[in-house]
DNA sequence: TGCACGATGAAC
DNA sequence: TTCATCGTGCAC
């Protein structure tokens, strides 16, 4: 496993989105490695993208967003779940890819199809905002072998009240992987 | 200072 | 379809 560097990050969201499906996210804690193959993620473009928290503008949360890329964007969501993203592209886009589900590969118990699922499974919460990928703690690495993948575009999940960006194909996963969260 | 609202998941 | 549960952003 190559553990993936910052100019992994600094491509646009949509490239690093369909570049991280299959890659293994990996959480150390304790001594204790955690792994899960990236099977489902969507992308979020930034500040013109209306499902995108960055389109708020710069704002306390969103400051990991709109900071230098290979960073992790942890959220709370519905005061009860927490989502993972990895910031794309350049400092002051405010891009991202929200990891959506990983199927698990070592140290991993219970489900993890479902951004907060994920999370769960992973021990990934508030803690780890703008946690630094390239780090030893938490990061993403490529696997030795990856093996050719099909890839299917959607819409993305639950942002209907974002318009057309509601409409637009962000949101790509595995085909067939029966990890994915909504297949 | 108050309030409406989620990039979800689970129960009913 | 409803609800848990709380941080965030914006109105007042």
């Amino acid at each position: 496993m190559r553990k993936l560097g910052r100019s992994f990050y600094c491509r646009d969201a949509v490239t690093v989105a369909q570049a991280l499906l299959g890659q293994y996210l990996v959480h150390v804690t304790r001594g204790v490695a955690r792994g899960g193959r990236i099977v489902e993620v969507e992308a979020y473009l930034g500040p013109q993208d209306r499902a995108s928290h960055s389109s708020r503008g710069l704002t306390p949360r969103t400051r990991v967003m709109f900071g230098p890329p290979g960073h992790a964007y942890v959220y709370l969501v519905y005061g009860v779940h927490h989502c993972l993203n990895v910031v794309t592209g350049r400092a002051g886009q405010g891009a991202a890819v929200l990891l959506r589900a990983v199927e698990p590969v070592r140290n991993v118990t219970g489900r993890t199809q479902g951004p907060g699922l994920l999370c769960r499974a992973l021990r990934v919460d508030l803690r780890h905002n703008a946690h630094d990928l390239t780090g030893d703690e938490l990061y993403i690495a490529a696997p030795a072998r990856a093996p050719a993948v099909a890839i299917v575009r959607r819409p993305r999940v639950g942002v209907d009240y974002a318009g057309a960006w509601a409409r637009r194909r962000l949101r790509f996963y595995l085909h067939g992987n029966p990890f994915v969260s909504r297949p």
